[in-house]
Parts: structure tokens; C-alpha cells; sequence
DNA sequence: CGGCGCTGGTCAAGCGCTTAACCACGATCA
DNA sequence: TGATCGTGGTTAAGCGCTTGACCAGCGCCG
């Protein structure tokens, strides 16, 4: 292996000045720097990033927590993941993701290990044990997601407000007045303090109340057998409903499959609108109109903001709130 | 931070001996072990692993590459994902999704800094750039996919012989005599030597040509419009076709969708039978009889083999080649 | 009873970097 | 012209752990 001493001898200086080249830390003659420069390139230098971490007690490398067990990885996820991977790549950091559990335990040994510099934490619940174990153990975090309780915590979001708003407004505007809300199963314990399901379910009644329209929710876990069977149970309990607003990818789906198997033309007699990555969108029939899950967005603002953290911003940043945007698919039309 | 320093002294002994308890190194006595783990849990110590790589040489970090770029991360790769991080937490390692450049660049990188002891290699291509850096730099690794040339490598794979022979099996006791394969784009040039094509295009046709029916082909890449497209031009040029055999997730749930979209019954008219993860199934209308894709037993069985050699095994382990298995749902049916 | 081999422990030298403290030297200035 | 300062560099003390070398004590054997 080739170390910093090799170079240094190399180049006829200190080890120190090769380290004050390599992290551009205090300033070096142009003369020198090259000389190091070269001798680094031609003994095909490489970093131990171990090494600098320990000295440094900074790894550069940033987790993104992701409680493999409770949520299944699905493309919204997985944009969230590679956008954040990008901006953390382009500021020298790495981030991985790791897989944990949702109660704190493997989080707890994640970050007593110094391994990483701080966390990324995904599928934040309104009141998440994660958060205090992290507060606990001093590990600088940003939330994808937001609990209840703001103060302090840096955290990016959906706007779901505006989501609704926009979603709604839409098919209203198309001509809908029966709609339904398929969201979340809120009975489940597990989810009865997820946010997304929580927050949109709030704005779907104050913005519904707002057109003086009927406010029909429908309880349904995030999958396509459970959006298949909520599609049964629509038709039955709600047969005068002309468009559905989705909040989930999988039930979403579901929901449309279960629509087309009972014979329901979409989007002629009955449109689906759906909260919803465009990979996703592309895989039901007719292709889904959704309101786009800014999740590129959502990953490369968290990262930053926690990586501006972790170089000693002192000032929180602002929170970012992005709503999702309507992309037009081929599921809503006018009301029959 | 508590160190084993503070341990060692308040269990009265060398920070040595601390060592031999935690890594169960060296015999240590009931009472002296009983005196540190007691000292552990009350200054809640937390070994630094940073530290203990740079001194060993080791991380207990195993990376699994993943080309971000050229491939979605998808249901199928979750599960691998998923398995092998369960399947190293076991052993006392961790696994990171590391998303890397499919050209060996990124993965250069990864490797030089000492940071990972070993890497799992997803979506292998038949002649891999990224082997030849992870051999160069005497990275220990596993690839799940097979290169041309596999001597000395540890990998794991999907067994296409037996899969197709199954799937071929299956529909032709059915009835069918009339398949097409809806495959890999293989004139995609980032696809043409890509492992899973290749090999269960080889396998279709000396399946087919052993029963003695005709070989079709359809090239599709992997994407839900992709496959509309293919089930159009299906439909067009093989309109006598009584079942499909797609290899590609997405690609078959397009094609799903395109024939339901050109107003075919599905399985009364035509049958589909696809590779596929059980998830991804239920997301299809009908519900799509697959041949499952045993992600959990390739990332567990690719991940053991790894550690297996990183913890100084001398004998290659058997090459594991796992056949998909067949799972029924609603897609598959004798032909009309 | 001297020598030997075990057992359970300590000592100390790193692992490859970072970084505070320090220093040599020439330019600058009162 | 001697004090002062800025620049570009060196020195050395760690970061928290692992591990080979060593050692004290003890039972055992010929």
C-alpha cells in the first residue's frame, strides 16, 4: 500500500505538507504542490480514508437509514436514495444506505460506532423513537419527513398542503364533485403516525370542505391486493364516486387494477389520481396522471442540508416544503 | 466518547485484555471477563470500529456495487439487497448499497481507500470492466451474474437452463405450442453482453428446438413502455402467439398492460409467464404467474461466500447456480 | 527440586493520517 | 538597522484500537 510517507519521501518534503495538499488546508508553493502532485501520480497514490478518519474523527460518510422491514424499497425510495447519493458525491462525501430497523436499536449501534458523520433518516413517523436516539448520541441528522414536534430539526418535506390543493383543484376543475381519498391504513400502528398519511388526510378534509364537497376516505395498506380489494369496496360503498386521489404507489396500482377487473373504464367512467413516481406511473393501464413525488428534490435538499450541518453551519436551514406537480397521464378526464 | 482505555481502568486491567474479551481473541478468566463486560455496560462503551480497522487492517464493511445509472433499482434488487444485509449483520458485518458507475471508475475509487474489505457485484456483464479493477487492486469480491470466463471467480446466478426449462415445460404442458420470448434488447451496446439475455436467450432456443417448436424472439428493454410497445408489435407480427415468456420485469408488465390495452383476455386468449419478483407480480392485472426470482438466495448465498473468503477460506466455494421457481397466478391458462 | 509448559495477563509498537505548535527566512517598516 | 510579520514549511503528538512479544505464577514430572 501506498502511503502519505512514500509520496512525501518522494517528493522531498514533509508528510504534513503532502496532507495540506491533498485537503488544500494551508497554503503551498505551486512548485511543491506539483512536485507532490506527481509523485502522488506516479505511485498511484490512494487516500486511506480509515486512517483520515480516525485522526480526523470525521468519516465523510453519511447514512441514509431506511427501515428495510416496515417499508418496502420502492422507486420513490430508491430516487430519493440515488439523488441523495449525487449531491453528497459532489460535496466529497459518500453517503450508503443502511438498512435498520424502526425502533432505534440498530440505529443506536450504527452511530455509537463513529462510522458516519451523520444520517439521513427516511420514512419519518410523527413521533419517531429514531430521532431521540440520535439526539441522544449527538449524531448530526436531517428528516425526510417531519414529526410533529419541528423545533430544531432539519428536515425536508412534501408539501402536502399544496399537493392536495393542487390535486384536488384539478379534478374539480375538470368537473368532479364525488371524490374519494384511498390513503393510508391510519388503524395499522405502525402507520397511524406516519405523516404523509396524517398531513394528507387533513388537507384532503379542509380542502374539500373548501369546494363544499363530500369528504369519502378510504383506509388502505400500501399494496397492490390491498388497493385491489379497496377498489371492491369503493364500487360498493361509493358507487357515485367519478375520481379517486391516491397517496400510495402500490395501492394506487392496485386500485387501478382492481377498477379495469371489475370492469370499470378508466379514465371514461371513473378517473385515479395518484400521488406517485413517473417509473410507477408508467406501469399501470392506462398510464397513471400523477402528482409527481419530488423525491430527486427531497433527497438532494436533505443531504445538503445536513452535510452544511456537518461543516459547521450554525444557522438551521430554512425547511423546504416541495409539492409534488401534476404530470398528465391518461387516467382523468371529465366525469361522465 | 468512552474509549477502552476508560473500560480497562475501571476494570482494573490492560486495555489489552479489554480486547481479548471483545473480539474473543485470547482466553480470559470468568471473573476478570465478567469485570469488564460489567464495566462495558456501565459506561455504556461503544467499540470505535474506525479505529479498530486502521489497527486490523479490516473494516467488516462489504459494499454491494450497484450500477445506479444503468439499471433501476428495482423489486428484484431490493430483495437481493435485502438478503445479503440481513445475511452479513449475521456475521458481524455490514452491508452498504454503494451505487458506483458501471465502467470501474467510481469503483477504483471505492476500493483504493481501504474502505471496504470485500464487494458484492450486482447486474454482472459477460465481460465486466469492474473484475479487472477489483482483481488489480486484490479486492476480495463476489459477483452475483457470471462473466464469460468464471475461472477462480466466486459467483452466484440464477440458473437460466433449468428456469427456461421449467417456464418452456410449464406452457408447453399446457398446450401451448406457439411462444414468443420477450427478452433483453440485445442491440442495446450496454446490454449486448449483459449475462441474463444471453443466457436464457441460449437456453430458449435449445429448449424450443427441443420440443420441436419454433423459435421467436422479441427484443424489448426493460421498461413498462418498452413492452406496450413489444405487445403491439406481438401482436402484429406473431398474431398466432398463445403465451409469452418474458425475462424482464418491467418489460412484462408492459407487455401485460399493451395486450390488455389491445383488447386481448389475458388468460383466455394469450398467456404470460414472466421472471419476476412476488411483488412485482401482484402488481399486474391479472396477477402474473412468474417464475420467481430467488433474489433472497442469491444476495444471502453471494454474501456468505464472500465473507467466507474474506475470513481466509482456501477452497473456492461452489458455484451456486438457483433456479427460478414457478409460482401460479392468473396469467397462464391452456391456449383457446 | 530444577526445569518445563500452560494459562492469563501486560507492554508497547504500530495502523496512516491530521493538526497544533513551532521555526527559518526574507520582506517590511518605524 | 533591529523589531515585526507573513509565508511555506517541519516536527511530533496523538486518534482508539490490535497484536506480537514477553512475563509471572503455578502445577507437574522425572
Amino acid at each position: 500500500m501506498v502511503t502519505m510517507r512514500d509520496v512525501a519521501k518522494r517528493a522531498g518534503v514533509s508528510i504534513a505538507t503532502v496532507s495540506f495538499v491533498l485537503n488544500d488546508t494551508k497554503p503551498v508553493t505551486p512548485a511543491t504542490r506539483e512536485r507532490i502532485e506527481r509523485a502522488m501520480t506516479e505511485l498511484g497514490f490512494r487516500r486511506n480514508v480509515v486512517a483520515r478518519a480516525l485522526a480526523s474523527r470525521r468519516t465523510r460518510i453519511i447514512a441514509m437509514a431506511y427501515p428495510a422491514l416496515d417499508h418496502r424499497f420502492g422507486f420513490s425510495a430508491a430516487e430519493f436514495f440515488t439523488s441523495a447519493a449525487e449531491a453528497a458525491r459532489k460535496q466529497d462525501y459518500h453517503l450508503v444506505l443502511w438498512p435498520v430497523g424502526n425502533d432505534g436499536g440498530e440505529l443506536t449501534e450504527l452511530v455509537g460506532q463513529a462510522l458516519v458523520d451523520g444520517v439521513v433518516l427516511m420514512e419519518v413517523q410523527l413521533d419517531d423513537p429514531r430521532i431521540a436516539v440520535l439526539q441522544r448520541t449527538g449524531t448530526p441528522f436531517a428528516l425526510i419527513g417531519r414529526t410533529t414536534a419541528l423545533e430544531g430539526l432539519i428536515h425536508v418535506d412534501i408539501d402536502f398542503d399544496t399537493t392536495v390543493e393542487d390535486a384536488v383543484g384539478y379534478l374539480h376543475g375538470l368537473g368532479h364533485r364525488r371524490l374519494v381519498l384511498v390513503s393510508g391504513d391510519l388503524a395499522d400502528p405502525r402507520f397511524h403516525t406516519y405523516g404523509p398519511y396524517v398531513r394528507s388526510e387533513a388537507a384532503y378534509r379542509r380542502v374539500t370542505a373548501g369546494y363544499g364537497i363530500e369528504t369519502i376516505l378510504l383506509e388502505c395498506s400500501d399494496s397492490a391486493r390491498a388497493g385491489r380489494e379497496a377498489a371492491t369496496r369503493l364500487l360498493r360503498d361509493h358507487p357515485e364516486t367519478t375520481a379517486v386521489l391516491a397517496m400510495n404507489e402500490y395501492s394506487a396500482l392496485g386500485v387501478m387494477s382492481g377498477l379495469n377487473r371489475l370492469g370499470r373504464r378508466i379514465p371514461d367512467e371513473i378517473s385515479v389520481l395518484s400521488l406517485m413516481a413517473p417509473d410507477t406511473a408508467a406501469l399501470s393501464n392506462p398510464e397513471l396522471t400523477i402528482m409527481r413525488t419530488p423525491g430527486p428534490e427531497l433527497g438532494r435538499l436533505g443531504t445538503e442540508a445536513l452535510i452544511r450541518q456537518l461543516e459547521g453551519a450554525t444557522a438551521l436551514p430554512p425547511p423546504h416544503l416541495v409539492p409534488a406537480e401534476l404530470h398528465l397521464g391518461e387516467s382523468t378526464a371529465p366525469p361522465p
